[in-house]
DNA sequence: TGCAGTTGCCTAACCCTTTTAGGCAACTTA
DNA sequence: TAAGTTGCCTAAAAGGGTTAGGCAACTGCA
């Protein structure tokens, strides 16, 4: 019989992609199996569990999104790299939601350290560069943003302002207008 | 043979209890007949469905997360106020990890609207009523906070923060001034 | 107090997912 | 083309979710 050319970064990749149609909790081994109409013990030659699959589709959302931050903040400072940085984890979430899901998942100590999430923390710290925080402030500041992105973002797409009333793109914009007010005239002490 | 005295209700509150020693999505109809010394079939009489299950300690959390924020709130305003507001959500999520898990999954539509997100929304709004916010402003600043409150604590409660150097009490004490300062000082249009 | 009706927990059964062990066929290389 | 390796297979066990149907323990009323 034939074989179906599985390999770990297939399996990776088609997890993202069942998770981004499905959600993420509905990605299982069985369901991969079953999309590469293979036997789901094939797949256990090229995961170690159901875990490990989660864990990598987690690192590939979280590369992702580092390239496209990355991406977005090459030549742009001050307010306009603010908008665009933060553009990118809202439409990311909405373009791969199960993607997202995945990359929100705690990783291990060690696994984290070698994911594109410190990337994220050093992307962070370059935007800030077009204000002029004292050094004392950044590691806050840096964390405050990445809150409000986190959060506003996973609000979102888990529906929590959809029953008010103004739409959602009109309070996006506010809020990156209070984040660029606040990063402008950070309060000391 | 003696009844074990099962209800709704008390499967519910020790779901909860579960959550937090375990965690939220290790919550399984199962484990809460073992708790109870009870076949798992017997459950079924309680509960619609394993969903079911974790959809009351959802609700069972909200309401909880609501009566501590209305308790923190009353004959407080300003910076006190948002302090003693945020520091809810903050507490909350590290005193019952599992059941702040439970408060973030995500409720139909039907289910949303009787739940106590609505009086969320409404404490927030009370918050603001220290602050001299424009009327049509106020939508988009409760939407912040509550990004702000939900993103750093879920950061922080997955480990986001643990990597880098300060101490994240200090950065969740200039957050605050951080808000309070924005909120004083809201940019126009 | 005793019986009828109801309720609560049970057994049995089925399906799905995860994971391990061991086998044969299909590729690779010399 | 034979030897070695790799890839997908079958088989099997364990655990969770769910439904159907049964008997025992409670309830309330005569």
């Amino acid at each position: 019989m034939a074989r179906a050319g599985l390999s770990t970064e297939r399996l990776t990749r088609a997890g993202a992609e069942l998770a981004d149609e499905v959600g993420f909790d509905q990605v299982t081994v069985s369901a991969l199996a079953r999309q590469f109409d293979v036997k789901v013990a094939s797949l256990y030659s090229h995961l170690k569990n159901s875990q490990d699959l989660k864990t990598k589709i987690a690192l590939l959302a979280l590369e992702e999104l580092a390239d496209r931050a990355a991406e977005a903040l090459a030549g742009r400072a001050g307010k306009d790299a603010l908008t665009a940085f933060a553009n990118v984890y809202r439409d990311y979430a909405r373009e791969h939601p199960g993607r997202y899901a995945a990359a929100q998942t705690r990783l291990d100590p060690q696994t984290a350290r070698l994911s594109a999430g410190v990337r994220h923390a050093q992307l962070t710290r370059a935007l800030l560069r077009g204000y002029e925080l004292p050094e004392n402030q950044q590691t806050h500041a840096v964390r405050l943003l990445g809150s409000v992105f986190h959060g506003y973002v996973s609000l979102e797409m888990g529906g929590g302002f959809s029953h008010s009333a103004p739409d959602t793109q009109e309070t996006w914009s506010r809020v990156l207008d209070a984040l660029d007010a606040l990063l402008r005239n950070w309060p000391d002490s």
